[in-house]
DNA sequence: TTGTAAGCGTTATCAG
DNA sequence: CTGATAACGCTTACAA
């Protein structure tokens, strides 16, 4: 029969040890207010009493939880599964770490972020993906929560980091006229789920850079040049299955993500195409993975652990009382490896697909 | 000027709307109990003032914390950039959401687990590859939180959920000696960093496994033919590339991890070993990645997704006071792809290595 | 159905 | 250097 016994509190090691509540809170937060000898007599006690002190009832008193989170409007299953995310986390968990703070994951609850944010026991919430004019990024200040959004549009409403998507999307699609494509199919990302089709910022900055670097050489890119795909290796693959049934010919792939990307290069196979002789491909992000393809794959790189740093110093960092909240834009460099090459002079005959 | 007004609190919802504190508290976690039409008003003044119940307060009233945590031994970088805890995580993190928790992740705090268990507040903890004689497992169920153990060994000391690790071992194993290959090379993992060299349980139990196999034909692993690899494709790729330089030859490898085997995929390339050819490669685990390599990997599918969500029902589940900590173990399964075959009959001369 | 009051376990203020 | 005592903000018997 397991008797739960109660835990002790900090008036049973006060007691034990025949001092006040105080000095065994001394003993622990601030040791150097009492003698040495005593401070080693406490923790004595209060070890073999197997206590320690509450966590909630320290937080309720400080004021504090030592606890921050990313909040996600996605389920956690599709962020742990995602190698871009798991690589943004890996960087924030890294900053969290060392100073000192634990880390936790927000998500809808029941369907319902509002819900989970209400429940939230933390110090400040790192958003990725969130738009600045969402409901939830008021509600959480007015918790008095710190907030700082990522891959978001810079505002006046919170802090944010991002990279430059325009740029990195643009030196994508030079790459690519410079080799001669003029015939692309860009894998856009899915618009996030309660916006009504409306592509996310993210998104959107991409797809302007793609078209400025088409524009330079008076190419264009036509809507139906542009699908969009969940943001996994499967949804790029079935995207660019979609798209050559219909019988597009592309000559080159502009995906807005390495999953994505990855994804076609996959799909590529079934079709007998070859990468990149008969089709370039280049991603986005530059994930691990995208090192370890075959062809490996050209790409945008962008520093998505140093992201996760950022966020976590703009979080933690003293109110900047000098006014407006601070926007970091970190740089992206396009990686050139395998998938990517000069587009084939002559038409080659694809078999037809029987549909 | 940034003032930072006071958060209202249900002092100043009760006053407000003219009832008690306790029928603030009823409005929100037990409307039953109170008129509609007081629960309508309460409500509205409530989110008029923008407050909500405060999570900490709350906690310590309630005496639970409505989060529970998954604690590695490993820094949180590491983790999340590992696709095996990735894959672990989304179903804890699936699960945990289906029951109303929120999650939380403890490693180290400034090197020291002791402390960051110290310092969480949570109602429990899925512990990964912990030992169950690792003091901080006691220290854990005497602060009063309910602890489930992830790969490791079973013991009175805690429930675990684990799978057959032999088992998978042998069917690996045996899968190559079936196919002719008497010399292997074994990629095994890392032993935990605090264990003085004790290879973790897992690692154990597999090891078995994959001698069990061999045995069974009359022929054994000698110890040079195993060699410790830190769990990623770096570790995989630099540990094959050690062996094969150090002048070894073995026709196949028996990997722990899909991590490792996918890195050792990697390394044949730049030797200019063909896959399953002149050696074959099999796997642990079955990420999704596996499915992706050229050629796809024959591994030994786990249901890590399943794992984490087991490991959630046990520690969320009412305390069974028949007796014992429960100890389920999941069934594993030889995925037969493409990156294993039939030793070749005649040795192929491998071009020396200039060292 | 609603209100009163006693916890929950710390921390922090302010005398001694 | 040490110790009462008042917050911290909510929940929950127990009463009314």
């Amino acid at each position: 029969m397991t008797t739960t016994l109660r835990r002790h509190t900090i008036a049973d090691v006060a007691k034990a040890a025949g001092v006040s509540k105080t000095a065994v809170s001394f003993a622990f937060n601030a040791p150097d207010r009492l003698g040495t000898e005593t401070v080693n007599h406490i923790i004595d006690v209060a070890t073999t009493l197997g206590y320690r002190p509450h966590p909630v009832a320290s937080s309720l008193a400080r004021r504090k939880t030592g606890t921050l989170a990313i909040l996600t409007p996605q389920p956690l299953g599709e962020i742990f599964e995602n190698p871009y995310h798991a690589l943004f986390a890996s960087g924030v968990a890294t900053a969290a770490e060392a100073a000192g703070y634990a880390l936790q994951f927000i998500s809808p609850l029941k369907g319902s972020l509002a819900r989970a944010v209400e429940r939230a026991s933390v110090d400040g919430i790192i958003a990725v993906g969130l738009d600045p004019a969402h409901p939830e990024v008021a509600r959480i200040r007015r918790y008095g929560m710190r907030i700082v959004l990522v891959d978001a549009a810079a505002s006046e409403l919170a802090p944010s980091v991002s990279i430059d998507d325009e740029a990195g999307a643009h030196a994508a699609a030079a790459h690519l006229v410079a080799l001669g494509h003029r015939d692309v199919l860009v894998l856009s990302v899915e618009p996030p789920a309660g916006s009504g089709g409306t592509p996310a910022a993210v998104a959107a900055e991409r797809m302007l850079g793609y078209r400025r670097a088409f524009d330079e050489v008076g190419a264009t890119i036509s809507d139906d040049q542009v699908v969009d795909a969940p943001t996994t290796i499967q949804g790029g693959h079935e995207a660019f299955g979609g798209a050559w049934d219909d019988g597009q010919r592309p000559t080159a792939v502009l995906a807005m993500s390495d999953a994505t990307a990855i994804g076609a290069l996959h799909a590529t196979r079934e079709y007998g195409i070859e990468v990149p002789g008969d089709l370039s491909i280049v991603g986005f992000d530059d994930i691990d993975q995208a090192s370890y393809t075959n062809p490996p794959l050209t790409t945008i790189h962008q520093p998505v652990r140093r992201k996760g740093e950022e966020a976590v110093r703009l979080l933690l960092q003293p109110t900047t009382d000098t006014g407006r909240p601070e926007h970091p834009r970190l740089d992206v460099r396009l990686v050139i490896r395998g998938s990517t090459g000069p587009v084939r002079r002559h038409d080659r005959r694809w078999p037809t697909v029987d549909r």
